[in-house]
DNA sequence: TCGTATACTGACCAGTCAGTCATTTGACGA
DNA sequence: TCGTCAAATGACTGACTGGTCAGTATACGA
């Protein structure tokens, strides 16, 4: 039963490291301990393998992402908690997280394989409860109204390049750490980096 | 001499369709219609040739940054003039920013190859002027304080995921489109997307 | 103890591709 | 016309890897 689950476990580390090209069916049933025929009774080929993977990442963003959408609060409390929970499980599975990101980018290439056609839909899953969660803010006149669907994407876009470009240098180690990245990334997106422009300038 | 053009020109077509490891010498070569070895007396190996066709897309991408810092108007102004030109030239070079983006973030993976160190600093270039822009942009009280470099970082994860991600969807055919998407994206990053909560709600 | 079924194995195959190098081409000066 | 040489060539090599399958190990019921 588990041994459907060690391998994915050792086909996560491989591909974290290697990426999907790089990897080899040999490491990863290298890494499991077992041969590699094995491998294929279990997953139908290397993409088989790869998509189980994957799945796990996007599984744990989802559930992320519905939790965090219904706790109470303001629009912008849950997209805090979605950020800071996001943000500890990048920390904790870094390498994980760039492969997913990097070959998910790569369907815009093989369209023509179903995998990435999933991947898509994956992504649209986890966005979802985001969605859903920021139309009732427009509603409750918390959020400009808007497309919610782009600005979630954009939202995910901005936490994940945050994450993959820059936190190699600045890893967060503490809670605090962490909290002030959320902090920074919570208030660009929903405050903008601009100085609000309201009614104390030198004159009118 | 211009060989060498007409060699980097082929791979970049054929590194945008196919990324680095898909992609052939043997069709890189067919495709600029000399032999494979001839390939070799321009470029070391497939990895020197990679760099010199990802270095085109850089330049453009510095340039742009360059010319629109340079600018007068604010700091919005500019970031709105980097960003439209960036939109179009995304638009008519989509499947080379693509590659270029994607195998960039495989640095991550490659620490050890020195072409990753060598895309790295190359972002850092192109996202200096901007950096520059923004400082002005909070001496002058137009930005609020903040990390400048991180900030700018933020905002070309901004418009480089927007197109990633969306843009297959609704690649902008005008000049109106264009600019309503730019539009979006600045307003989002400077104004932010929460509504603004100043001085004219029921009561103080 | 033996027979059977199930799971595991790793040598092997066929295909691929980066990189090499002996040969060919062709430009040009004598 | 011929000799020379730099540039171009593409068949070849060696290394690699996804996928296969005949053979082996193990567990278990009779």
């Amino acid at each position: 039963m588990h041994r459907h689950v060690e391998i994915v476990e050792a086909a996560c580390n491989v591909f974290a490291e290697k990426g999907f090209e790089r990897a080899t069916l040999e490491e990863i049933a290298e890494r499991a301990e077992y041969g590699k025929g094995t491998l294929y009774n279990y997953f139908k080929n290397k993409e088989d393998l790869y998509a189980a993977a994957m799945q796990r990442v996007f599984d744990v963003f989802r559930e992320i992402a519905v939790e965090t959408c219904a706790e109470p609060g303001t629009t912008r409390d849950c997209f805090v908690e979605y950020t800071r929970r996001a943000v500890v499980y990048y920390r904790d599975h870094y390498a994980l997280c760039h492969m997913v990101m990097i070959e998910f980018l790569e369907q815009g290439r093989n369209n023509a394989s179903e995998i990435r056609a999933i991947q898509r839909q994956q992504v649209d899953t986890i966005n979802e409860p985001l969605v859903t969660r920021m139309r009732r803010g427009m509603k409750d006149g918390e959020i400009r109204r808007g497309d919610a669907r782009t600005l979630v994407a954009l939202f995910m876009g901005l936490v994940d390049h945050f994450y993959l470009h820059l936190s190699r240098e600045q890893i967060p180690e503490t809670d605090r750490e962490i909290q002030q990245q959320v902090n920074m990334l919570i208030a660009v997106f929903f405050d903008g980096i601009a100085v609000p422009t309201p009614m104390k300038p030198k004159r009118a």
